[in-house]
DNA sequence: GAGTGTGAACGTCTTCACAGCA
DNA sequence: TGCTGTGAAGACGTTCACACTC
């Protein structure tokens, strides 16, 4: 393999498989880059430019097949093997992402819940009971887990960080709003659920004002 | 403004807004492109070449003054305005949205709470009880909103998606996990929960690989 | 004919490196 | 002297357009 992925096409990998999922229930057997296109809300061109990086899965004429793209898709992401997850911080958003189907449908498997406080500790979320964060290192070994997901509140978030690199998770994925520090050799990745919404105001905001200075010049 | 402000400076505002809001409640005066870059995760040649986009804040051979700092990325994000916003499906994701600090704290006020489930309707979240979707059109009209937050399942999202664009919404932001359509002129962003994981996934994977290919020639 | 795979053109974003100002 | 603001260079990503294959 002398020429990688780029990270921008490992970026809209996951788009393409939940479409091709998506299509798969549908009972779809072979899609064009068009119709996938249209399902995972890009353009052909690119749909095409991203699989080539996969190699040649596609039949000219007749587009690629469903099934044998979802298991490329899936093996390129390394999601073939299963991976074990520990979720630290169990509240409202902790809840959200062990019951969320994309964690659990695309070979993530919650291998534990931790939580500091003791009021949640024994609480059963779907089928895993949450254990105090304290024996955080203790279920990282027992679970061989690699990745390590954040959903506890900003302040907690750099000690947690801390906790899992300290037990060996080498991946992690923050959904607090603050920015961790790793060491090398850690990959760290973030998701911020309030950077979006700015980004929609800034495009309202400047819909607005462009509306009202014509306004004023008619 | 003859210059249009580049989406990807646009993206890493709410970024640099946060960590201001953070050295502001320090009690720091003012911060060099250097340590906000630091304190937002980027390099101090992207803060300097972000922040020209918008005038010139910064004083040479000081830095920037936090305060004028935050007033100034605030207004081009449109974040002094106040918007209100409607968010539709209260489960743990719409409850973790609605307690979400990085929302009402800046500038976002959620006007309304909306879900289809009655057993949910009349349940106070934060200080709003969560009313009937059925009620959509009327209470988009009576608060006048312009945002909508969807925290629905994927089987839903599409049919309360053209309700909020019938009643008059033109910013929808999706965290359903499907790809969503809407007419010209109304804009559309999304945040997947799980593509982060995956593309997690991808590169500890990759890195597993890597040193079992070079385990194997050793 | 239909649709992939891909060089080449184009556009955008990042980084460098330094002139110029406080 | 310290740090901003910015042209210029380079890396990266997207789109075009078409040769090639089924």
């Amino acid at each position: 393999m002398p020429v990688p992925v780029p990270e921008a096409t490992v970026a809209r990998l996951p788009l393409y498989l939940r479409a091709l999922h998506a299509l798969a229930e549908s009972g779809r057997g072979t899609v064009s880059s068009e119709a996938l296109a249209a399902a995972a809300g890009v353009n052909s061109a690119k749909v095409r430019k991203d699989l080539s990086h996969l190699g040649s899965y596609g039949t000219r004429g007749v587009g690629y097949e469903v099934e044998e793209l979802v298991f490329e898709i899936s093996r390129e992401l390394g999601l073939t093997q299963g991976w074990s997850v520990v979720l630290v911080g169990v509240g409202n958003l902790g809840h959200a992402l062990a019951g969320y189907g994309g964690f659990a449908g695309r070979g993530f498997r919650i291998a534990a819940l931790l939580d500091a406080d003791p009021a949640r500790v024994g609480e059963l979320v779907g089928d895993q009971r949450v254990q105090h964060v304290d024996q955080l290192a203790e279920v990282v070994r027992a679970t061989g887990v690699t990745i390590g997901v954040i959903a506890t509140p900003a302040q907690a978030a750099q000690q947690v960080c801390d906790a899992l690199v300290d037990a060996g998770v080498t991946s992690i994925l923050n959904f607090a709003p603050v920015v961790l520090s790793v060491p090398d050799g850690v990959d760290l990745r973030k998701v911020d659920l309030a950077v979006e919404l700015q980004i929609l105001s800034f495009h309202q905001h400047r819909r607005t004002a462009l509306r009202e200075s014509r306004e004023v010049l008619a």
